[in-house]
DNA sequence: AGGAGTTTGTGAACGCGCGAACAAAATTGC
DNA sequence: GCAATTTTGTTCGCGCGTTCACAAACTCCT
C-alpha cells in the first residue's frame, strides 16, 4: 500500500512553493517579534524577499487565510504554515559524522527552535565515540539501528567524508530513515520514496565564481588545459571530514 | 558602463545549467581519480545523478567538447568546465563571523581544492580577534576594507548571527565585494549587480519535514493554533552564532 | 446605508527548463 | 572502402512556475 500523498482533500502543493514556506514562516516570526499583529501580502513579501503576487499564490495553495481589504493575521498565518510544513511538534534527528561540521551542526540551536531536536550524534571513529559534544555523548554508528527504531527517527543528517556518505545512506535507509540531509559532496543513490536534499558549499561558491567571471568579462584562453584545474589532489577524502 | 555578461560570443548559459556544472566537475574528478580517461554522456550522467539528455544539453551550451561515437575525454572536459566556471585559478575569499560555523568553514579544505582560498577570517568580537583559527589569525571586522582592497577580494562568506547579517552585507558591498554566500538565516537586501546565494539548514530540514508529514499521512487538526509553533523564543539571535 | 479605498485570491499569458526523439558524425568490422 | 554501430548535439513538444491583471470581498468614512 502506497502512502497517500495528500492528507487533506487533493491539495497538491508545488515543490517551489514548499521551498518558500519556511522563508515565510521565518519572516512571520520576525514580524511577530517586533509586535506586528497584522500584515499585508506586500509587507510579508518584502520581509521574505519575494514579490507579493508570488506570495499570495503560494499561500493560496494552503487555503484562504487572509482577509481582503485587511491582510493576514501574523500569528494565525504563522500557525497555518507551521502546520502545513509539519513543525508544530519537534522531529527527532540524528547526525552521522561528528567531524568539524558535524559538531557545528550539533551545536546549532536553531534546530530546536525551528521544529527539530538532535537526538543523537553518531560516528564510526572509536576515538570519537563516548566523547561529549553539545551535551550529547557520541554514539557508535553501529547503534544506529537501535536508536532510530527506539525513537521513530525518520530524518538523518550526513556530515561524513564523501567516501563514507553512500554507505551511511544505505544503512540509514535500512534502519528506516526516509529523509536525508546530505552535507557530503557526493551523489547519493537511494531507493524510491526516500527524500534526499543536499547542501554543498563548494557548489554554491563555484556558482558565484561563474557569475563573477562573467561580470569581469575575463575569459581564459580556451587553449592550454595544462594550466591545472585547481589542485584537486588526494584531498578528496580529508576535506569532507570538515564539510 | 555596465559589465558585459558574455565574455565569448553571445553564449548565454541557463542558470539551471550553471548550477549543475560544479556537479559534473566533481563527477569528472572522481572518474579521473579511478583512472578513467574517457566516458560517455551516459557514464557521466550516472556519476552526476542526472539523465544523459540533460547532461548533453548542458554541455552543449559550453561548446562541442565530445566526440560522436566515442564520448568525452575526461581531463579535457574537466578543464573546459573548470574554465567555464572560472576555477582554473583560485579565488580569494573572506569569512565574516568566526563562531561555530565560521570555524568549521575555515577548516574546510575543500575550499582550496575546488578553486578557492580562504584569505582572511573576520569578526567584530574583540575576544575573538587575534585568536588563531585554521592557521589564520582572526582579523578585526573593521579591517575588512583594507584586506579586501589589498587582495581584490570579490567573494565574501557571511557566517554571523541573523541580526548582524544585513549590516555585514552592507559593509561588504561598500568595500567592493560583489558575491556573497550567506549562511545567516536572514533575507539580505543588496543593490543590483550583487549576487547572493544562501545556505539555510533549517529550511532544508523543514522541506524534508513537509514531505515526511505527507508520507505518514498525518495532518494536524486545522483548528487549535495554541498548540505552539515550535518554541521560537528569544533564540532568534544566539542560534545564528552557530549557523 | 452606501460609496470609496484596500487587499486578497485566482484566471490567463508567458517563458524557461526537462525529456524524448532524431539526425549528424565518428569508430569498428569486414 | 563501405555498412553497421555507437554516441553526440540539437530540435521539438510539454509541463511547471512566475507574473500580470482583475474581480471579489472586506473596512472605513460620511
Amino acid at each position: 500500500m502506497t502512502a497517500r500523498t495528500s492528507p487533506e482533500a487533493g491539495r497538491v502543493i508545488p515543490e517551489a512553493t514548499v521551498a518558500r514556506l519556511p522563508v515565510y514562516l521565518r519572516a512571520l516570526t520576525a514580524l511577530a517579534e517586533t509586535g506586528i499583529r497584522t500584515c499585508s501580502s506586500e509587507d510579508l513579501a518584502t520581509a521574505a524577499g519575494v514579490n507579493s503576487a508570488k506570495l499570495r499564490k503560494d499561500l493560496s495553495y494552503l487555503g484562504s487565510y487572509g482577509t481582503r481589504g485587511v491582510g493576514y493575521d501574523v500569528d494565525y498565518l504563522r500557525y497555518q504554515i507551521a502546520r502545513e510544513i509539519g513543525v508544530t511538534h519537534d522531529w527527532p534527528v540524528v547526525i552521522v559524522g561528528i567531524g568539524n561540521l558535524g559538531q557545528a551542526l550539533a551545536n546549532y540551536s536553531g534546530f530546536r527552535s525551528r521544529g527539530f531536536r538532535v537526538l543523537a550524534l553518531l560516528d564510526a571513529d572509536p576515538d570519537l565515540v563516548g566523547r561529549e559534544v553539545a551535551g550529547l555523548a557520541v554514539s557508535d554508528f553501529a547503534d544506529l539501528d537501535e536508536i532510530v527504531r527506539e525513537h521513530d527517527v525518520v530524518i538523518g543528517v550526513i556530515a561524513t567524508p564523501a567516501t563514507s556518505a553512500q554507505s551511511v545512506a544505505d544503512r540509514m535507509v535500512e534502519v528506516g530513515i526516509s529523509s536525508i540531509l546530505n552535507f557530503a559532496p557526493a551523489v547519493l543513490n537511494v531507493p524510491e520514496g526516500i527524500d534526499v536534499r543536499k547542501v554543498d558549499l563548494s557548489i554554491e561558491l563555484q556558482i558565484l565564481a561563474f557569475h563573477e567571471q562573467r561580470k569581469s568579462g575575463a575569459a581564459d584562453v580556451p587553449g592550454d588545459m595544462d594550466a591545472a584545474v585547481a589542485t584537486d589532489d588526494a584531498d578528496t577524502d580529508e576535506l569532507e571530514e570538515v564539510l
